[in-house]
RNA sequence: GCCGAAGUAGCUCAGCUGGUAGAGCAGCUGAUUUGUAAUCAGCUGGUCGGGGGUUCGAGUCCCUUCUUCGGCUCCA
């Protein structure tokens, strides 16, 4: 007999070799039902794979990430078998899950594959999970498992097994068809009870652009056919918000071929946004102790030779601006902290000075690859909210604390509501590709652990991750339908301070290295923008959003009326418009509807005669009538309820 | 940069196997003076992304180039 231990902390005898899926018959039918995989003292196991010691058991199901993603691989293994058998003698390269679903890649010879030839996939991809095959493991040798790809012909499985150790391969097979693959698998295919495929791209083999081209097909599946329907919406919903969509329609930014791409042009709506970002932001760090700098777009070769951007950066990017001075040369800017790092040095500091907070709405230029280019997302010139601070090392915590705040403080005023934090250290194993001393590291790690946990974040932590200057914290926002995107980050750097080598005079009248971070609560204005509009689906925070109010006279004769109205309105800093056009009311609201402003007032005679307004809520329809000066004190006490919390 | 798909009026899109470009919205003009999500009528607007080719004739077929979209790769 064997003792295995539940998630609520009981335990229970079974025999030896009884499995998972047993384990949950044991509990109810309906989980064994539900059961994808296991979780076996911190493994991911097959759910029918036998228990032979005691063990810790956590039963996966569609709930669970890793549950959703076995599911996901052993759907990847059903497409493999089902494109197989439609297309035979084909061959398969990989096929893992993903965060939406999963691929595979195989090399088609010369058949070509294209949309219409996706429902004919499905409908096999179902046909073969309605047999309800199990997935069996078998554990094969090396000279086996070479064999059996040898005699299919499948070159990129041998490509595989011979990175593979002796010993430690395992073939799955379900139905037709056998696959190499460490697992684990759902118990059968009859748990794929809906499928989508995707789209198809091409993928190289193994990422290698020297190796050959492979068709990737990209697939969804689900334990329902209602969670499809679901996801289908899901992605309709997103295709709405997309920002390149709503951007066009609400005229916030646009691109021009001439200007080049990647480079975006603000129109008027979207640059009084951005504007109204900045300003919120530089009033937050006027509070937290920023001091404002200015750099210029361009810099001089040797400058980022000292920082080191150019032996990394310089090929890749936008070449150097030539001068009638023979051989000298400037760059567009990369980053901003170069220039930062100089005007540390422009005299002499002492430890009384730090921290040091340099601010800058710094506008950089990297060029991005051609096909890498999306939207505002990924531009080539762009502006951050950047921000550095120097401080001695033992500041740091603080400091963290203070930019954990601020960043907080942008999530709040702008309603992103889910978010976590990703505190990213160093690969323990491979200490040495880090610069900076152990014992700063080690300090600097523990300062951002625990300012993290004084600031109540839910975080998680990924060894390896750091960047080779330091550790560092992002933070990961989940929109409103559910997508995570990475916002904020904050950043430690050891290697900026020693390579411009940046000093102050400690209280021992001896030089010390200030510490370096990098902050920036947006990112970059354009990104955040987009993940800001994608968010609120357009319908912007009414602090934000650049019109807040649009007046509507009934007919012209209320034109004058409607003037006065929005006079009273700009004497309290609202933001409107109106639509005198000669329209029909319905109309106007239509309108004004569609281009997501938040309030309308509607005036006409009635209004006129009594001095009021009748107001209407986007989204909301008739919310009543009230005089221009209640309406005017209403929205700004909305918005200063909603920013006055830093 | 690589693979695949697409580019037709300001926007959204139609245009079958080649026969000489069309709708709705927007814009302009006029009528209407309007009460909570589209008033009516008329008009303007396109070297069909650019260049080259095949053809009596190209939006349509071929080549090339640019851009966009979906991926791959990369991201200070």
């Amino acid at each position: 007999m064997i003792k295995i231990t539940l998630p609520d902390g009981s335990v229970r005898e079974y025999e030896k070799g009884t499995t998972p899926l047993q384990v949950a018959q044991r509990i109810s039918e309906g989980l064994a039902r539900n059961v994808l995989a296991a979780r076996v003292n911190g493994e991911i196991w097959d759910a029918t794979r036998p228990l032979i010691t005691d063990s810790t058991v956590t039963l996966l199901t569609w709930n669970d990430d890793q549950g959703k993603s076995t599911l996901w691989h052993s759907s990847a293994h059903l497409l493999a078998e089902a494109l197989e058998a439609l297309y035979p003698g084909i061959k398969f390269g990989i096929g893992p899950p993903i965060d939406n679903g999963f691929y595979y890649d195989v090399d088609l010879g010369d058949r070509q594959l294209s949309p219409e030839d996706f429902k004919k996939i499905e409908d096999k991809v179902l046909e073969l999970a309605r047999q309800n095959n199990p997935y069996l493991r078998k554990e094969v040798s090396k000279s086996e498992a070479i064999a059996y790809f040898k005699e299919k012909g499948d070159e990129y499985k041998l490509d595989l097994i011979k990175d593979l150790t002796d010993g430690n391969i395992t073939f799955y097979q379900q139905g037709q068809f056998t696959d190499l693959c460490k697992g684990p698998h759902i118990p059968s295919t009859g748990f794929i009870k809906a499928v989508k495929v995707m789209s198809i791209a091409g993928a190289y083999w193994r990422g290698d652009e020297k190796n050959k081209q492979l068709t990737r097909i990209y697939a969804i599946t689900f334990p329902k056919d209602k969670e499809l329907k679901e996801y289908l919406l899901l992605l309709e919903e997103a295709k709405k918000r997309d920002h390149r969509k709503l951007g066009k329609e609400l005229e916030l930014f646009t691109f021009s071929e001439k200007v080049g791409m990647g480079l975006p042009l603000w129109l008027p709506a979207g640059a009084s946004l951005r504007e109204r970002l900045v300003q919120f932001m530089q009033r937050a760090q006027i509070k937290a102790g920023y001091l404002p700098v200015i750099t210029p777009h361009i810099g001089h070769k040797q400058l980022y030779v000292t920082s080191g951007h150019y032996e990394k950066y310089g090929a890749d990017s936008f070449q150097p601006i030539k001068t009638p001075q023979e051989g000298e040369e400037f760059f567009l800017k990369p980053m901003n902290c170069p220039h930062h790092c100089e005007i540390y040095k422009s005299k002499p500091r002492s430890y009384k000075d730090l921290p040091l907070r340099l601010a800058e709405f710094g506008t950089v230029y990297r060029y991005e690859q051609h096909g890498e280019l999306h939207g505002l997302t990924r531009v080539r010139g762009f502006t951050q909210d950047d921000a550095h601070l120097f401080c001695r090392q033992e500041q740091i915590q603080e400091e963290f604390c203070k930019v954990i705040d601020l960043v907080l403080y942008v999530f709040r005023a702008l309603d992103f509501t889910d978010y976590t934090a990703q505190i990213s250290l160093r690969d323990p194993n491979n200490k040495t590709k880090y610069i900076g001393s152990d014992e700063n590291w080690q300090k600097a790690e523990e300062a951002i652990i625990l300012s993290a946990k004084e600031k109540g974040l839910r975080t998680t932590t990924v060894l390896g991750e750091a960047a080779f200057y330091g550790p560092k914290l992002d933070f990961m926002v989940k929109d409103a339908i559910g997508r995570k995107w990475q916002l904020g980050t904050i950043q430690v750097d050891y290697n900026l301070p020693e390579r411009f080598e940046l000093e102050y005079t400690g209280s021992d009248n001896q030089k010390h290295r200030p510490v370096m971070i990098h902050r920036a609560p947006f990112g970059s204005l354009e990104r955040f923008v987009a993940v800001l509009i994608e968010h609120c689906a357009g319908k912007f925070p009414l602090w934000l959003t650049p019109e807040q109010v649009v007046v509507l006279p009934i007919s012209e004769k209320y034109n004058d009326y409607a003037k006065k109205v929005l006079d009273l309105l700009k004497n309290y800093d609202i933001r409107g418009l109106i639509d005198d056009r000669n329209e029909k009311i319905g109309r106007k609201i239509r309108d004004t509807e569609v281009k997501k402003v938040p309030f309308m007032l509607i005036v006409g005679e009635k209004e006129e005669a009594e001095n009021m307004v009748s107001v209407r809520k986007q989204g909301d329809g008739d919310v009543g009538s009230m005089s221009t000066e209640s309406f005017a004190n209403l929205i700004n006490k909305e918005i200063e309820e909603k920013l006055a919390t830093f």
